[in-house]
DNA sequence: TACCAGGAGAGCG
DNA sequence: CGCTCTCATGGT
């Protein structure tokens, strides 16, 4: 159990930075690491089920990590441009944060998430759990899990069968980058010493990882605050609410996302995120 | 059915 | 540079 406030669990998981959490039986149901979770919102608490079980004075600190439990949410809000696009952002969607991902996972993800729907994410990151990760321990009755395949074991298949997990044009792109990975040609756990401009610069030297995936990694794996991913909602939500007379490039606006939103624009930017995608439809959070 | 999806990379002028 | 095209697949 966590003692938590402003904390929206089901926009935190359901917002599209994370792919492997269910909403199941009024819970959300997923993997961090090895280990099979079950978490529920309470009024002013987090309620957690893990398996394999583990006793109640057992330290939990990298689940408070990876749920971002501990960061000062009223602050980091504070710090949001005070304008009516944020306004409208953070009031549909109060208590959104960012998680902590383990950076392979992240970025494996998000190489195969270009051009494609969440819920189709979603499957295809499903599928290459199930084909090529390791069955974990879970509670009775459930559906099995298995943990995000390694870099070792990406590398390891052909390209061939990539492919059958459905991920098309991806497929050479997953592959090379875990080769890279894993023949020592980056090193993901030293990006998190490096300055944003570096660490994003590394990442980008691999293929299938260009900004706007690099900046998604950086973020939601490494917490870099000011990563400032712009992909077609963004984008959308940039012209849209900041600059509606006129069309403004691409390029444009990556500078403006780099000096308006503030030292915490990468949560501003998600927030955006989850606005421009559930302000036509507000109960479609749970299922995609 | 037609359009589009949390893009990247190659080819072109 | 900056623009266009292709890549694979399936949801809505």
């Amino acid at each position: 159990m966590f003692q938590v406030q402003n904390y929206d669990l089901a926009a935190t998981l359901g917002c599209g930075q994370a792919f492997r959490w269910d909403w199941i039986d009024g819970g959300w149901e997923g993997i961090v690491g090895s280990r099979w979770i079950r978490l529920q919102q309470g009024q002013d608490n987090l309620s957690v089920e893990i398996s394999p079980k583990t006793n109640a004075t057992q330290d939990l600190g990298w689940l408070r990590d990876y749920l971002q439990i501990d960061v000062d949410f009223e602050f980091m809000i504070s710090t949001f441009p005070n304008d009516e696009p944020m306004r409208q952002s953070v009031a549909a969607c109060r208590g959104l944060r960012l998680l902590k991902q383990e950076p392979w996972e992240c970025l494996a993800s998000f190489i195969l998430s270009s051009t494609k729907q969440i819920v189709q994410i979603r499957q295809i990151i499903a599928q290459l759990c199930e084909t090529f990760g390791e069955p974990l321990p879970i509670p009775k009755g459930r559906k099995p899990a298995f943990s995000f395949p390694t870099a070792e074991r990406i590398a390891a298949c052909t390209e061939a069968e990539l492919r059958a997990c459905k991920m098309g044009f991806r497929a050479p792109y997953l592959l090379g980058s875990a080769q890279k990975v894993v023949n020592g040609e980056i090193h993901l756990q030293k990006l998190h010493e490096l300055p944003l401009e570096q660490a994003r610069a590394e990442l980008i030297t691999l293929p299938g990882v260009g900004r706007k995936i690099a900046d998604c990694v950086l973020l939601f794996g490494y917490g870099f605050p000011q990563a400032f991913p712009i992909d077609v909602w963004v984008l959308k939500a940039l012209r849209q609410l900041y600059f509606p007379k006129r069309t403004v490039k691409l390029k444009r606006l990556v500078k403006f996302s780099e000096t308006y939103f503030g030292p915490y624009s990468g949560c501003a930017q998600q927030y955006l995120f989850h606005y421009m995608r559930t302000k036509n439809k507000p109960a479609a959070l749970s299922e995609k």
